[in-house]
RNA sequence: GCUGAAGUGGUGGAAUUGGUAGACACGUUGGACUUAAAAUCCAAUGGCCUGUAAGGCCGUGCGGGUUCAAGUCCCGCCUUCAGUACCA
């Protein structure tokens, strides 16, 4: 019997399937192990074989801690609220959730053929009312806290209110809006109700706020900082324009510190922390606040150099700031203006691209120097960004380059405040090499003695004090989309209310059309049936409002964020009714202990659910604040695309040795036409195109010969590989088991299937190990016995034991296949067939190759599926180890160790100890600490 | 500019973290089996020198250093990739 891997395959991904192998209980007396894929967005083109890269690593850590003894939980679902579905929907009307629905059953078809041990009766999808009831309720939560700055947590609303009715808002330590003014209790005990709930929204961890924001025209939405890429939309490359608009916010830069101290306490891979701690960007310093001279106004900066106060010369802000228009002189109106419009003009792409011209305008207003009280000019400029700390800057161009170069331009004076320091050429930005001078009281410190000074006499005089600001900012949670999660949310006379937890979930009406209604609403304008009614709890019609109690309800969408904020912890009781989990499940599983995802979601994803979680973790719904205890990237495979060259003009194509005879152009062509040595198959590519239909080629050695290039696999390039060609014509295992040969799992690489034979012969190779092939034709019959083991054997198998958990549990799945690739030689090579040694061997490579596994382990007569139970193999006390450690004495003294092979001969020990001592004499006297002997080979000494 | 990762045969990549560099696989070459092909199996395969062998020399981006011993540690460069960017 020949290895039939297509029909056992099938024969045990349906045994599983009906058996439920993998399905996780919520208790048990194992110890519990959760292993988490990121899931997928379903999108129309299917899966390539790159995004199951992640999802096999994750797979065999996951079958490995079953066979460790774990109760392990390794669900997956679908990410399936999402822009393309509906771009989909708005170029052809097919409804987003039945493009969604068709997708994700390709998907799981897809899925299903590798052989993953998912738990699938957990299944979440996000765009499922019955999640997004839950999305919904976390939005509700969220609205219903604040931050309360000195216990350093979300608290309830109604604490908040108790506060203002006893002593109104000035001694609350809050992080809220910038712009509320202050009340008393008495104040507040007389607000009316809309008063309330307009001072309320300013302090709500999710709040209604007229924001600047990222409008991207093309998609008719607004966007996330992190889902903006050099400018453009992450998603389509569209334009993205500055525009204030009224929308929901994220009050995400309340839990800045926390966000970054969390970093400590989890093992994520260290770019991706520091790619977290950029973005978060905290920076110590102080604020300073200038008096305007002629006008009841002040500025305040931000400055991370107090102490270089004195070297002050002018002030600048962005041109979008507030005050510009209040100070400017009747003289500089006019110029300041035409600078403001020029600036307003130029998208923020431009502004970005161009950094070297400096540019700028006086405004013909002076500020007051805090200590020497000397008129300080204050200009506006594009290099001061309105987003970033107060949108002003105190500008000292002797300690920072910009302003230097800025003052230089403008020929404003640059005073010099460092002893000793020449600052003719550039400015000194160095802190640790700093003494201050020409600068009254901190003249003779450093960066920070004079810091830590300035800060004070700032804080005498009332103009200042030491802060630290972050570059986080809140994140806009609306879309002005169709398919996304409502927000449970209507409006009574303006104000935002919140529809009762027992009546969610909320459910996207029926629209006629994707588009934006004709007066720029979003899309749920055009749905009829869309206001609520307070008197029944039900969505009505939207002609009833005004009517008794019906009113409108929100038309903006939640954004591709929300519902994977908390997804990971809806798996662990995915079909709760009445929570979002019930306080077992949470207990028990508590977290996530490994994910694996790709790095690109690090500044959007992994932060939102960073931040969920602690903000459940305040009000108790969830144990722990970091949800991910480890987590791991996987790299990107990439497409090995095919070129061919065009001789511009006309229809012949030159073979890549020849091409540089001949005037070409490159085009690509599907990577199914070419062969393993890039040979392209000319009859294949005239069927393809009809533009190749009539195609001449010029052939090298009667060869055409296609040029390559590594770029990211995507359908516009061709180089796409379907993992379900690659099983169709090798099996899951092979696929498995290649890519992870392919290299390091956190390295990029190329999709290259060269090398796939390789490991198609080394399961070829496996199952002969069990038969014998002298018997039963050409893959002989099964054929292991109970014979004992030799010595050989046991050594192959209890190093491969050692090297395969080690690799394992160092995620180097990689080393691991070659492990089993020599094992399998040295077996076949030792003729052994004794089950002691197959058996066990069976249950190292069943995690890598399942469905293989799974066969021999039944002919061995098991009736367990290999896959569930626990296994010794992977103990300790089980292992036989491979070297033994032998105690040498020399003069009388036990002095070293030699780590020996497990059956050395006495002649070897010998050799290994002279040669031990030949190495002393070389050390001259020095003592090693031991010697490595390997049979047969050299010695080494370790020292 | 800043931050991070990495540079090892023709190729993908190993190397117990300071101890036989190039495991394993692909590719290439030669051979066996075949009428032939596929499949399978065996052997060789970093470079150079000595006719072969035995053996020797050089070899982990470049230049130094520490060490009995460096792909690995230290200093200074070069290159590539990724992220980020007027962040005050």
């Amino acid at each position: 019997m020949s290895y039939d891997f297509r029909d056992i395959e099938a024969k045990w991904q349906k045994y599983w399937a009906d058996n439920a192998t993998f399905t996780a209980e919520n208790n048990s007396i194992k110890p519990k192990y959760y292993v988490l894929d990121m899931f997928p967005y379903p999108s129309g083109a299917g899966l390539h074989v790159g995004h199951p890269l992640g999802y096999i690593a994750s797979d065999i850590y996951a079958r490995y801690k079953r066979h460790k003894g774990f109760n392990v939980l390794h669900p997956q679902g679908y990410d399936s609220f999402g822009l393309p579905a509906e771009q989909y929907a708005i170029q052809t009307g097919q409804h987003p959730a039945i493009t969604t629905k068709d997708n994700i059953a390709r998907y799981r078809e897809q899925l299903d053929k590798i052989g993953f041990s998912f738990d699938w009766s957990r299944e979440v999808r996000t765009s499922d009312p019955k999640f997004y009831k839950w999305t919904q309720w976390i939005f509700i939560q969220l609205f219903n806290s604040w931050y309360d700055n000195n216990e350093d947590r979300a608290r309830k609303i109604e604490d908040l209110e108790t506060i203002f009715s006893a002593e109104g808002n000035t001694n609350v330590n809050v992080v809220c809006d910038e712009d509320v003014t202050e009340f008393t209790a008495e104040e507040w005990n007389n607000f009316s109700s809309k008063e309330k709930q307009e001072v309320l929204l300013k302090y709500r961890l999710t709040y209604l706020a007229e924001t600047e924001v990222n409008w991207c025209p093309q998609l008719g939405t607004v966007l996330a900082n992190d889902e903006i890429v050099n400018g453009v939309s992450e998603r389509g490359g569209y334009p993205v324009v500055r525009k204030k608009m009224t929308q929901w916010s994220m009050r995400i830069s309340a839990y800045a510190q926390r966000l970054l101290d969390g970093l400590d306490t989890i093992d994520w891979p260290q770019p991706l922390k520091d790619s977290q701690t950029n973005w978060i960007g905290r920076s110590e310093g102080a604020s300073v606040t200038f008096n305007v001279k002629d006008h009841d106004a002040t500025i305040e900066v931000f400055t991370t150099r107090p102490d270089t106060i004195f070297g002050v010369s002018f002030m600048t802000l962005a041109p979008e700031h507030e005050l510009v228009q209040k100070i400017i002189t009747k003289a500089q109106k006019a110029e300041v203006e035409a600078y403001i419009e020029a600036t307003a003009k130029r998208s923020e792409r431009e502004r970005m691209a161009d950094v070297k011209n400096i540019s700028g305008v006086f405004t013909g207003a002076y500020a007051e120097h805090p200590f020497t009280k000397e008129p300080v000019p204050i200009w506006i400029g594009d290099y001061v960004l309105a987003g970033y700390g107060t949108g002003a800057v105190m500008a000292v161009p002797c300690g920072d380059q910009r302003d230097y170069d800025f003052a230089k331009h403008f020929d404003i004076p640059i005073p010099n405040i460092f002893e000793g320091i020449d600052i003719s050429e550039e400015a000194f930005a160095d802190k640790d090499n700093t003494v201050i001078a020409n600068s009254d009281f901190l003249n003779g410190l450093n960066y920070k003695k004079a810091t830590k000074r300035a800060i004070y006499e700032l804080e005498q005089l009332g103009q200042g004090e030491g802060k630290i600001n972050y570059r986080l900012r809140d994140a806009v949670f609306s879309r002005q989309r169709y398919w996304g999660e409502p927000f449970p949310v209507y409006y009574v006379d303006g104000m935002p209310q919140m529809i009762e937890a027992k009546h969610l979930p909320i459910e996207l009406p029926e629209v006629e059309k994707y588009l934006p209604t004709e007066t720029g609403e979003p899309p749920l304008g055009r749905a009829t049936v869309w206001a609520w009614d307070t008197g029944s709890n039900t969505v009505v019609d939207n002609d009833k409002i005004d009517h008794k109690a019906v009113f409108p309800l929100e038309l903006n969408t939640m954004p591709g964020w929300a519902g994977s904020s908390y997804y990971f912890n809806r798996y662990m009781d995915p079909n709760n009714e009445e929570e979002v989990f019930s306080k077992d499940a949470i207990n028990y599983w508590k977290e996530v202990d490994l994910y694996i995802g790709g790095s690109e979601h690090a500044t959007g994803h992994l932060l939102y659910a960073r931040f969920w979680q602690k903000f459940l973790f305040d009000h108790g719904i969830v144990p722990v604040d970091e949800f991910a205890k480890k987590l791991i990237n996987q790299g990107m495979i990439l497409g090995t695309s095919a070129i061919v060259y065009r001789i511009s003009g006309t229809n012949q194509y030159v073979s890549k040795g020849l091409k540089d005879q001949y005037e070409t152009e490159e085009l690509r062509v599907d990577v199914s036409l070419i062969n393993n040595s890039n040979e392209l198959n000319l009859e294949g590519l005239r069927n393809w195109q009809p533009q190749y239909k009539d195609a001449e080629f010029i052939l090298e050695e009667n060869k055409y010969i296609v040029g390559r290039e590594v770029e990211k696999m995507s359908k516009r390039w061709f180089n796409v590989v379907n993992p379900d060609d690659i099983c169709n014509d090798y099996g899951a295992d092979t696929l498995r088991l290649y890519e992870m040969f392919l290299g390091p799992l956190e390295q990029a690489k190329p999709w290259n299937t060269a090398g796939i034979t390789g490991v198609h012969s080394f399961l070829k190779k496996l199952w002969k190990l069990y038969h014998s092939p002298l018997e039963g034709g050409q893959g002989g019959v099964f054929s292991v016995s109970e014979t004992e083991p030799t010595k050989d054997n046991l050594k192959t198998l209890h190093k491969t034991i050692k090297k395969v958990e080690e690799d394992i549990e160092n995620f180097s799945f990689n080393t691991s296949v070659s492990t089993f690739m020599i094992a399998v030689n040295e077996l076949t090579a030792q003729k052994c067939n004794s089950r002691t040694i197959l058996e066990p061997l069976l249950v190292l490579i069943s995690p890598y190759a399942p469905h293989i596994a799974e066969e021999l382990w039944q002919k061995l007569g098991n009736k367990e599926s290999i896959s569930t139970a626990a296994f010794p193999v992977f103990e300790e006390k089980h292992l036989v180890e491979s070297t033994k450690q032998y105690p040498i004495s020399f003069n009388g003294k036990m002095r070293f160790t030699l780590e020996l092979s497990l059956d050395l001969s006495k002649d070897e020990i010998e050799a290994a100890v002279m040669a031990h001592e030949k190495t002393q004499q070389q050390l001259n006297g020095r003592e090693p600490k031991k010697v490595i002997v390997v049979p047969g080979k050299i010695v080494n000494v370790v020292g």
